[in-house]
DNA sequence: CCGTACGCTTTTGTTGAACAATCCCTCAAT
DNA sequence: ATTGAGGGATTGTTCAACAAAAGCGTACGG
């Protein structure tokens, strides 16, 4: 007979544990009003108001000023004295600054793709055609989650989980972007095929050669949004 | 007679309005509780009471809670559900994951000394001869100061706000392994003399040099902090 | 001796109410 | 049109209360 648990068991075991542990109410509601801030429920520059949320969640102004707080501090919301929390306006100069970073992380991640674990690299081309076959299906909103997914596997092969949540957070900022482009099929349809040459390269270890299509990917897709931006309707003053 | 306030007196006053915003009581709790945890009063593991450092600095718990949830997010303190707040026990795993994040910002910053302004790249050199003055002087806690200075300028080179922010969390979560090395002179003095040439490497605007150069250092460092790990005497259990 | 079950104490999680401070809007006055 | 004075609404902060959970000591049974 087996003697015990093996580590592997153990290990199995722990997977599951986000499922048990019950979080706070706090993180709970943060997790509900981020998801909700970054599909687009809130359009940019609303007032979330205390009383109103609360009521409608069911919790206490307290529990709700902590979630609100940490959404402060993940950039999903920005907080005025005296005035209450709002759903940040992102001006052109915080696009530029967001993909500024995503160039930096994205691409030195990628450079190491040679000395990445195989099962990471796998992970990116998994992303790559779980995106393929959304855009068959025409389901684009999946594509645009498994975009998403893409860019954080490559994030992934810096292994490191600073960086993975780095890039989390950064990844859910621009979802307040995405959702102010009219069209998701227009903007990410034609990536997909860029997705997929980046992803061999990385599988293959050319690291190097991987990095420069991925900054020119995100070079482009910046201006792409920079010129939506601008010609956009709404564009009221920074809010900060 | 001037008709009015021009737009160059608005912004010459925009300038002062930092110091005239009063931050809030939970900012401001925070703020002191992350420079404490920082500079090691509280020693990792140490147990957060809400009620005894409520009543402490005269704050309800309410307000407290606020400031623990913001430090929890950047890593300064560990929440266990039902238990408290814990100051965290760093493990040798994080310190190779911090390094990792560093090598990735710090690198990929450095690479681009070339395109960064010369503002930013004096400040690098600035950061260095303050370093160096203060170790002629003796004052080794000066130089750990002027060298965390010197890495932040150093991602500052890549012209993102939100690396910036990124480099000094990381650079704040750092600061809870340095406090627990025994000699700030025998860790830091070394490093002088390699900060003096990767600053003049920046300045001349050769990037590629600066990175391979900050690599090995940072390697280095991750090493040298790793073994004094490992000889340490407390070594408790991860506390995640 | 070891382990377990039970109850007690302490601490956290969450709520509701209260009050001061601040902001925004309206309206009157110059 | 600009300024100043209410008034109402919302946030900032505190306090008190209770439920839930974790930790601790003790007695019980093997």
């Amino acid at each position: 007979m087996a003697p015990g648990v093996t580590e592997e068991m153990a290990r199995a075991l722990a997977q599951d544990r986000s499922g048990l542990i019950h979080a706070s109410t706090a993180d709970r509601v943060t997790e509900l009003l981020r998801s909700h801030i970054m599909e687009g429920l809130f359009p940019p520059g609303t007032r979330l108001s205390e009383e109103v949320i609360g009521q409608a969640l069911g919790v206490s102004r307290n529990t709700l000023r902590e979630a609100f707080r940490l959404l402060c501090h993940e950039r999903l919301a920005v907080h005025q004295m005296n005035r209450g929390i709002f759903v940040p306006v992102l001006t052109p100069e915080d696009v530029t600054d967001l993909y500024e970073l995503r160039r930096l992380v994205e691409g030195g991640a990628a450079r190491k793709a040679a000395t990445a674990p195989m099962t990471r690299r796998l992970a990116v081309r998994a992303a790559v055609e779980s995106a393929e076959s959304a855009a068959e299906a025409g389901r684009w909103f999946e594509v645009r989650s498994a975009d998403l997914h893409f860019h954080q596997a490559i994030a992934a092969l810096a292994g490191s989980a600073r960086v993975d949540e780095l890039m989390r957070r950064a990844l859910a900022e621009l979802g307040l972007i995405f959702h102010t482009m009219a069209d998701p099929e227009q903007f990410h349809g034609p990536f997909i095929a860029r997705n997929r040459v980046i992803a061999e390269k990385i599988m293959l270890g050319h690291g190097q050669s991987a990095e420069s299509d991925l900054l020119a990917y995100l070079a482009d897709a910046e201006h792409q949004i920079l010129d939506a931006y601008r010609a956009g309707p709404s564009r009221p003053a920074k809010v900060s």
